[in-house]
DNA sequence: TTGACAAATGTTAGCGCTACCATGATAGAC
DNA sequence: GTCTATCATGGTAGCGCTAACATTTGTCAA
C-alpha cells in the first residue's frame, strides 16, 4: 500500500499521509523486514567488502574510511575475509554474489580466472581498491604500488645510500610489484644484489622485521640502507639495527612503506611513504554509492597516489634531502 | 519439498534421492536464497558483532578470532562499529535485532539502560567479549581489566618505582577500570599522586603517547615510571623518554598494556600485560555456535585472564625481578 | 459543468523458501 | 495376511514485502 511508497519514495506520497504514516509507525515501532524487502524487490542493499586480512593495520584504515562513508545511508556493508588466499575469495565472490548485493568490493587486481569471470558478469557495481591497475572491472580505487617503490628506492639513492636491501613479508601480489620497483631501480643504478633481497611468506610483524633484518645483515653485512615492504617490518628493522649498534641514518638508512603514524615519532623517525589508507576506503565507497544513486563518476578508475616522507632514517651526512 | 529438507536436514532423507539431489544441484548451479529462507523460516543465520572501532588492534584481533571461528560455518558475520558511543551503539542493536540475527555478540558491560533492555528481551543468544562483570545477559568472555591494571602497578612497585604515572587515551569504560585500578593500588602503597595521571579523550596513538609522556614530565618531572593504558602510549613514551635522554629501565620504568608483537623487540623490550584477545574473539563465537547448536556451555561466564610480561623496560637496578 | 490529465492511493500476484500436516512406503509384530 | 509404528516424501499456505497495474481523487482549461 500507500505504506511502502512512503517508505521508499517519500516524494511520491502526500505530506499529509506522510505525517499519519509516521505517527503510526512510532506508535507501532514498525521496523521493515530486510529479508520480505530483498525476496520481493530481487535485490538488497549489502554492499560486500571482501579484503585478504582483517589485523593488518592497512585494511583496518581502509575499513575504517569504508564502515565511515557507509554510515548515515541505508547502505549495508558485509565484510569477508579471503586471508590472502585466491580460492578463498574465489568462494567470499560466489557466496556473496549468490546474495544479491547491491555492490561488491573486492581488494587488488589479481583475482583468479574464476572470480573474474563472475566479477565481470556480476549485476552488481564492483570497485577494486588497494591498487589501480588497467582493465578494471568497473571501478577502481588505489595507487601504483610499483611506482611508489620505486620513488622511495629513488629517494635511498639520492641520499647517498649505495647498497640497498629490501625486506618483505607475505608476498602478495602488491608486494612482488613493490619488490619490483625496488628491484628496477636498483638494476638502473647499477646497485642490485639479489644476495640483499631477503623475502618470507610469513605475515608481517615487527619481531620478522628485526629478525629479517638480522638475515640481511647476516648474508650482506656492508649493507647500507633497508627499503622495508611495509612499516611493521621497518620498525623491526630499527629495533634491530639498535641493537647491534648501527647507527640510523648514518650507517644504514631505513625506509618504511604506508607511513603508519608511529614512524614519525620514533627515534629516529622513519622514512616512509605515506599512502592514503582511509581515502581509498572512503572513496570507494562514495564511488560505489553514487553509481547506485545512478551518479556516475567521470572517471572510473581513481589513482590517490603516494608521497615519500623523507625523514631522518634516511638522512645521511651531507647529500641528506634530495631535492 | 524434499530438496529443502536434503539441503537442511540431509539425515531425515534417503541416500538415493540425497544423490540425486545433489546431482540436481549441481547441473543447475543452484544457491538457496537467503532472503526467502529468512523469510520463511522467520530467522536468519547471521551473527552480529557490534565492537567500538574497527582500526584499533584490539579489536582487529578480536575480530579475526571471530571471523576465524565461522569460518567453515553456515553462520554469517555481520559487523557493526559503534564509535566508542553508546547511542550508536543503541541505534545499531536495534537495527541488528530487527533483522533477526541468531546471535550477538557486544563489547563491554556498559550498555545504555535503552540498550540492555533490548538485549535482554531479545530473542537471540547474546555474548558480551572484552571483560568479565555480574550478571551477564547472557553468555560473557573476557577478563577483568581492574585486575590486570592491579597487577601491572603491582608489579612497579615491586620494581621500585616509588613516583608512578599513568597516561590514558580514549576514556572508555574498559580504560575507566584500569586507571581505577591503577589509583586503588597506588593508593594502598601510598603513592598515589593525582597529578601524574594525565589522560584525554582523544583517540590513542604512538603520537599521543608521546604527547602525554611530555605533560606528564612536564607537570611531575621526578615520576619515574608510566603505566600506559595501551602498548601504542607505551611506545609512544619510550620514545619520548628516549628523546629527552632519560633512560629506561633506570630513570623511568614504561609498562604496557595488551602486549602487541613489537613490544617484546623494542629497545629495551617493554613490559606490558598480555591479553588474550585472538582467544577471546575464537571462544566468544565458538561459545555462540554452541549455544546456538544447543550445547549449552557449563559456565556462562568465561574468564580468559591476563599475564604481566616483565621485560627490561621496567627491570630497574638490584630489585628487578619481583617475585 | 465537463473532460482531460496528473497526482495520489489501492489492488493483486508472487518473490523462494520453510513449517506443518497429509500421505505413501516399508518393516516388523501378531 | 492384517495391523500398527516408523520412516520418507509430498502438498499447501504463507512469511512481509514490492512491482505492476487499476482505480480514485484533485486540478485546471475550455
Amino acid at each position: 500500500m500507500t505504506v511502502s511508497r512512503a517508505l521508499r519514495e517519500p516524494e511520491r506520497v502526500s505530506a499529509k499521509s506522510l505525517e499519519k504514516i509516521r505517527k503510526v509507525i512510532d506508535r507501532l515501532g514498525y521496523v521493515p523486514d530486510p529479508a520480505a524487502r530483498a525476496l520481493a524487490a530481487g535485490r538488497t542493499n549489502v554492499i560486500g567488502v571482501i579484503v585478504p586480512s582483517v589485523t593488518n593495520n592497512v585494511f583496518a584504515d581502509v575499513m575504517s574510511g569504508i564502515y565511515g562513508q557507509a554510515e548515515g545511508t541505508d547502505w549495508q556493508v558485509q565484510l569477508g575475509n579471503s586471508r590472502y588466499s585466491p580460492l578463498e575469495e574465489e568462494r567470499l565472490v560466489r557466496t556473496f554474489l549468490s546474495q544479491r548485493p547491491a555492490g561488491l568490493i573486492v581488494s587488488g587486481i589479481d583475482q583468479s580466472a574464476a572470480t573474474a569471470v563472475m566479477l565481470r558478469q556480476a549485476s552488481c557495481r564492483i570497485v577494486q581498491i588497494m591498487e589501480t591497475g588497467p582493465d578494471p572491472f568497473d571501478m577502481m580505487v588505489g595507487f601504483s604500488h610499483l611506482e611508489a617503490s620505486r620513488a622511495a628506492s629513488r629517494h635511498l639513492l639520492a641520499a647517498g645510500y649505495r647498497r640497498p636491501g629490501f625486506i618483505a613479508a607475505r608476498l602478495d601480489p602488491r608486494t612482488q610489484r613493490r619488490l619490483e620497483g625496488f628491484r628496477d631501480v636498483a638494476r638502473e643504478a647499477g646497485v642490485l644484489d639479489p644476495g640483499r633481497i631477503i623475502t618470507t611468506p610469513r605475515a608481517s610483524t615487527v619481531t620478522l622485521g628485526c629478525e629479517l633484518t638480522a638475515d640481511l645483515l647476516a648474508r650482506a653485512p656492508d649493507t647500507d640502507a633497508i627499503l622495508c615492504n611495509n612499516d611493521d617490518l621497518a620498525l623491526g628493522a630499527l629495533f634491530e639495527c639498535q641493537r647491534r649498534g648501527l647507527d640510523s641514518p648514518r650507517q644504514i638508512g631505513i625506509c618504511g612503506f604506508n607511513d603508519l603514524e608511529m614512524m614519525a615519532v620514533a627515534n629516529p623517525a622513519v622514512t616512509s611513504v605515506r599512502t592514503y589508507r582511509l581515502d581509498m576506503g572512503r572513496k570507494a565507497m562514495a564511488m560505489m554509492i553514487d553509481a547506485l544513486a545512478g551518479r556516475e563518476a567521470e572517471r572510473r578508475t581513481v589513482d590517490l597516489g603516494f608521497e615519500v616522507m623523507a625523514r631522518d632514517s634516511t638522512r645521511r651526512g651531507g647529500s641528506a634531502n634530495p631535492a
